[in-house]
RNA sequence: GCCGAAGUGGUGAAAUGGCAGACGCGCCGGACUCAAAAUCCGGUACUGGCGACAGUGUGUGGGUUCAAGUCCCACCUUCGGCACCA
């Protein structure tokens, strides 16, 4: 069987009848699925790829055989930094190096026979998609929801050069190895933090893996606590967030961080000189090396003193590393007693320790004791849960407005700047006379220049652009300059899925009438790496497009799957310094397209992946040269007499098309494979030489409309053969006949003691009073009870029996 | 350290608390063939027995239940995420 030129002539008439064009005018029933889109890479199209394209297709095709007007289009995600790092290497420039790899996924993508709808394509390093990433950015700028402030980023003093975080790996320059340190640059910034409370219990109302929404939770991070000031002896004040006011008692000293703008303020004189140098030497080292658990913890004394306000006892302030300045207020009372960090602090520095909380029951309860409890030596407190104290003595404070109830999040503000190049150019000039100005929706977009000298020498790579960087000021027409970086990638894929079902739209980013009916999506499907950073940008954007009146909708992907990853054969992630790297082009070539996307399907469980091992692949192609044998013989029919085929076939076949059904709902693909081979199995035990009947062959074709979805050039050959109309994706995905699964009899395991024992055959559904006695009178169970005696006998109607004695 | 997921034959893997190992791969046997390949049919968890059968089995140890791979507790191992978030 020639699968490969099977392929090429179906891939050919697809196109050329536009099947899986997709008609937007008509969003009834529509089903929007929808792959991660690719990053062109200079490499063909990897395992990694057709795992998650292959079976998202065919889970595509179910839904158009089942009467969805499914959208299913594919684009590129062509900014970044690899084509950037690679043109640095080889003097191609990303442009050229980007379209030449698109053209050649594009083809491959083609090859593999999916339903995009390549009318939809979108690729977000052309203007006419940037342009609208700069309009989103300039909506978010409007809204307050863009904002510059100084902020460190990653700087690699041998490539002399800003690195995104994805290119520091445990705190080293991917490239050179060097460690990465801190350099303060004023960057850009999106407020995602503003939406903090509705990402986290959105989440509640999405049909997504736990696992991704209880990451994007503990991301998000929140935490009920309350604020406390605490004044500071001699003047002025500060504010610390605690979740655990019932141990205010038991503070023994304070900590700023380093950063903190008051630590200036309040030293005192003999402490100067060695803060100052605490704080420089902060500065400089890696947030690797000062967020480690392991290190020890160190901080310095500032001679000043606060006042804890629940009992006026003055207590030092200290500064330490531990204290990130962008959390909470970048202040904490230490509680050494009662918190692992502030034991060790304390221990370390010669600090009191106070017991403040013992355990409810009494229990031992060695320090730190980091338990909720009971308050003692808290005055008017004690005796009181620490679940009611971090509530009253808030409150108690809160009569002298030194108090108040606040929740924090662990989420921060989405750093977007990148001093990179190819990326999309941030629509903001900055004019002597006006200071900052947005560029105007009309001039849009900024145009990325060609002739750029991307060499890494510190500066980003635009401000060596004079042609560019030379802007008339939109506010007073005098000379301004505009922003050097680029748009960290992710901004560009936060709002693609929009894109897609207006994408030639001129005029505007899309149509709000009409991604108000094609969104949202219904089935996403990517990697499990996107949990925290593009599954929750996307959410975002969402939200903040959905507040300015531009869409409709609170969620962009009502159900997400994550498929697995496929390893090396070794079982190692692949990789090419590994030299593990499986591609799928040689196994194409032999077994096409069909084939190689069904054993990815059938091998491994979707959600896992695993290991590559090939041993099974022939078996896929043995299958379907099975079913062409077999449809080869239905083709020479005649008619069997004496068999009623309906009652041989019609309950495989009915079971079938509802396991399948149901499988592939469930992207539970390598079962439905499974349930199919079992029909042809069951098939071929039917059809004796070639003799065969009208119902027997109303299965067969059955057998290729279940099959199309899997293996879909290879049934679309069949279903020709067998002399259906085209295309067989124009037919209806078959319907089961519940009927046909009602049984006269059920075989029913009897088991004694939990032990089985027998197996009867029952009337279906029948009395509980027939199944006892029927298993009773079973030849063998009725040996293994004699001389027992039945003390109960269980039944779960037509499954099982089991009988008590003793 | 904290949070989460997983651990099942020689092997990839299946099992709404109800016959563990479906469906494949591999292996063994048979048919077809001069022979081989391909194909078709049958067998295949482990231990004992010629056998019918019996016993034991889902990482380890306990528990709940008439019944546990599945639920609960503790532990071991592997993988993923977070990592001083007060």
């Amino acid at each position: 069987m020639d699968l490969i030129s099977i392929e090429k002539k179906w891939q050919k008439k697809w196109k050329d009848t536009r099947l899986y064009a997709f008609d937007r005018r008509n969003a009834e029933k529509k089903w929007y699925v929808l792959e991660m889109f690719s990053y062109p890479s200079g490499a063909k199209l990897h395992v990694g790829h057709w795992y998650n394209y292959g079976p998202a297709d065919t889970y595509a095709r179910f839904k158009r055989m089942q009467g969805y007007n499914v959208f299913h289009p594919m684009g590129f995600d062509s900014f970044g930094l690899p084509a950037e790092n690679y043109a640095i290497k080889s003097g191609v420039h990303p442009q050229d190096s980007t379209m030449m790899n698109i053209a050649t996924m594009k083809r491959q993508l083609r090859d593999m026979g999916a339903t995009f709808d390549w009318d939809y394509e979108i690729n977000t390093c052309m203007p006419d998609y940037y342009k609208w990433t700069q309009w989103c950015f300039l909506q978010l700028y409007g809204k307050g929801l863009a904002y510059r402030k100084e902020a460190p980023v990653n700087w690699c003093p041998s490539c002399n050069t800003v690195l995104a975080n994805e290119q520091v790996i445990s705190g080293v320059c991917e490239r050179c190895k060097t460690e990465v340190t801190k350099k303060n640059l004023t960057q850009w910034f999106f407020r995602i933090t503003a939406y903090a409370e509705e990402l986290l219990s959105g989440l509640d109302r999405i049909d997504w893996p736990e696992k991704t929404k209880l990451m994007q939770r503990n991301w998000i991070g929140r935490s009920e606590g309350g604020e406390i000031v605490f004044p500071i002896k001699g003047g002025g004040e500060f504010t610390v967030f605690t979740t655990r006011a019932d141990t205010l008692f038991g503070c023994t000293y304070c900590v700023l961080a380093p950063e903190h703008p008051l630590v200036k303020e309040i030293v005192t004189g003999e402490h100067r000189a060695k803060v100052e140098q605490y704080v420089s030497r902060t500065m400089k080292e890696s947030e690797i090396d000062r967020l480690s658990t392991t290190r020890e913890k160190t901080g310095v004394f500032t001679g000043a003193y606060a006042i804890n306000p629940i009992n006026g006892r003055e207590v030092p302030i200290y500064i330490a590393d531990y204290v990130l300045y962008s959390y909470g207020t970048g202040a904490v009372m230490a509680v050494p007693a009662h918190d692992e960090r502030d034991f060790e602090f304390a221990k370390k520095y010669g600090l009191p320790i106070e017991r403040v909380i013992r355990s409810n029951d009494g229990s031992p309860d060695p320090l730190p004791y980091v338990d909720y409890g009971v308050l003692i030596g808290s005055g008017k407190f004690d005796a009181q849960t620490s679940e009611a104290a971090c509530r009253s003595i808030i409150e108690e404070l809160g009569r002298s407005g030194r108090g108040i109830l606040k929740v924090n999040y662990r989420l921060r503000d989405w750093l977007i700047s990148r001093q990179r190049y190819w990326g999309a150019p941030i629509p903001i000039v900055y004019c002597k006379k006006c200071g900052m100005v947005p560029v105007p929706e009309q001039e849009l977009p900024v145009l990325l220049p060609y002739d750029v000298d991307f060499t890494p020498d510190g500066t980003s790579p635009l401000a060596k652009h004079e042609g560019f960087m030379n802007a008339v000021c939109p506010s007073c027409g005098g000379k301004a300059r505009r922003d050097a970086d680029t748009m960290d990638t992710f901004v560009c894929s936060s709002w693609y899925f929009l894109r897609y079902p207006d994408a030639r739209n001129s005029e505007k980013p899309f149509d709000k009438a009409l991604i108000d009916r094609i969104l949202p999506v219904d089935k996403y499907i990517g990697g499990a790496e996107h949990a925290c950073m593009h599954l929750l940008y996307a959410r975002f954007f969402v939200k903040a497009l959905r507040d300015m009146g531009h869409l409709s909708f609170d969620e962009p992907f009502l159900s997400l799957v994550h498929q697995g990853t496929i390893l090396g054969p070794d079982g190692e992630r692949m990789s090419k310094s590994r030299g593990n790297v499986i591609s799928p082009d040689a196994y194409i070539e032999q077994y096409g397209s069909d084939v190689f996307r069904m054993y990815l399907m059938f091998g491994f469980s979707y959600f896992d992946g695993g290991a590559w091992n090939d041993d099974g692949i022939k078996a896929i192609y043995r299958f379907l040269e099975r079913v062409q044998r077999l449809i080869e013989r239905a083709g020479s029919a005649g008619f069997r007499s004496g068999v009623d085929a309906k009652k041989e076939l019609g309950y495989i076949l009915n079971m079938t098309i509802k396991s399948v059904a149901s499988d592939l709902d469930s992207f539970s693909f390598n079962t439905a494979i499974a349930r199919l081979m079992e029909l042809v199995n069951a098939l071929y035990k039917h059809i004796e030489g070639s003799v065969t009947d009208e119902y027997t062959h109303h299965a067969i074709k059955s057998l290729v409309l279940l099959l199309a979805p899997f293996a879909p050039h290879f049934s679309e050959e069949m279903w020709e053969a067998l002399g259906g109309p085209y295309s067989v994706f124009n037919q209806s995905f078959p319907i089961c006949d519940e009927s046909a699964l009602a049984l006269d009899r059920v075989e029913v395991p009897v088991q004694v003691n939990g032990k089985l024992r027998g197996v009867v055959l029952l009337p279906a559904g029948c009395a509980e009073e027939e199944a006892r006695n029927i298993a009773l009178a079973d030849e063998k169970i009725a040996s293994i009870l004699s001389g027992m005696q039945v003390m109960k006998v269980i039944i779960v109607k037509d499954k099982i029996v089991n009988i008590i004695a003793k």
